[in-house]
DNA sequence: GTCTATAAGATGATAGAC
DNA sequence: GTCTATCATCTTATAGAC
């Protein structure tokens, strides 16, 4: 069925509108938010800068479509991993893992939100992305806390801190991991897991 | 002695001069060099914004100023850490510790570095941002290599993830550490360090 | 050291032709 | 779906008065 409306509903697969996300989604990422500007996405389209404006209201309107289905994916990644049988260190080592998957399916996605969210979230329409940031913290808390119950994790932690540590370990790694340029990114949440669960000490050395 | 040029020296401890970096450093850090305009940092300094060209040659400057002057000092530090006859473990306990003190002394130009050097370093003017960065990472690779060497680190730590996961953990603290609230950043790196060095899972658990 | 006034260019967005 | 043309506003920076 084509499309008849001039601008297309949110979740459409719309071929034109998508590509235009994407190349979006990419300068946001490279630049930030505000220091793209709504001529450097159409001169990356192609396309003159008014014509996007018959895809998109605004240039807020691209970014939050960008954002909100970043987020309702990898959230439901999340509510699985919760609702899922396995111990505390299982479902501790899977919620790392799914986060560095994003950063190597959903690269520009994830720098978008750690460059731009603070700064986006002062205004009503992105109220759920400080949402969503107390959604996660939610999730590594309770994961924290059952591994200190359970007896998995060091009972001294600082489950504040812990939290944090792990939050910004993980996420951070967006600013220098590139998907298909050395290590994959498997390979670099198995070490991030090990060190973080481990440490880098040599044990009695 | 007087100021009697128009525009003082770099290193002047000229009241008014320095006031005004302060001014304009904790704009940069809380809205980003790009998005911190000239009449950001003249309003909030209580002047009109032409008459910060009395004091400054342009808003890059200023930043310049800022960074340049932050980076002499915390790298004298680590120059310092690597000339003293301490082993490698403790080389690099005092490096984390070191810049946990930058992020309390030095927010603002901590923060500025971490959101804005990757895109200030492109242009020429600011092509020591680039130096300096390696050179960070020559001090926390070497650090990294005489503790596998010297037996006190795990032999099998991939030494260039192990830098960036130290690097990162310890840097992406400025977004949310905020001085004087809540743990001292004694306390911070203290537990830091702790779970770097010894993980975070139960020794056997 | 600050103000008034303003230049020169960039920016987000719109209206209507094709 | 894209282009032409354009607006109103914001931005960095300058020149000269006070």
């Amino acid at each position: 069925m084509p499309e008849t409306s001039t601008q297309a509903p949110k979740g459409s697969t719309s071929g034109r509108r998508a590509e235009l996300l994407r190349v979006a989604a990419g300068l946001f990422a490279e630049k930030g938010f505000r220091n793209t500007t709504v001529r450097d996405i159409a001169d990356a389209a192609g396309i003159l800068s008014g014509s996007l404006y018959h895809h998109f209201d605004s240039k807020e309107s691209m970014v939050d479509e960008i954002l909100s289905t970043f987020q309702e994916q990898l959230f439901a990644q999340y509510d699985e991993i919760l609702a899922s049988g396995e111990d505390a260190r299982a479902k501790l080592e899977r919620a790392v893992r799914v986060s560095f998957e994003a950063i190597e399916n959903h690269h520009d996605e994830v720098a978008i939100y750690q460059n731009d969210a603070d700064h986006l979230g002062t205004f009503p329409r992105f109220a759920y992305l400080a949402d969503r940031n107390a959604q996660s913290r939610q999730v590594w808390v309770t994961l924290i806390e059952e591994g200190v119950r359970t007896g998995v994790l060091r009972a001294d932690l600082d489950v504040t801190l812990t939290y944090r540590f792990i939050r910004d370990t993980v996420w951070v790694a967006v600013r220098w991991y590139q998907p298909g340029r050395g290590l994959t990114h498997t390979d670099i949440a198995d070490q991030y897991v090990r060190i973080l669960l481990d440490g880098i000490a040599k044990p009695g050395g």
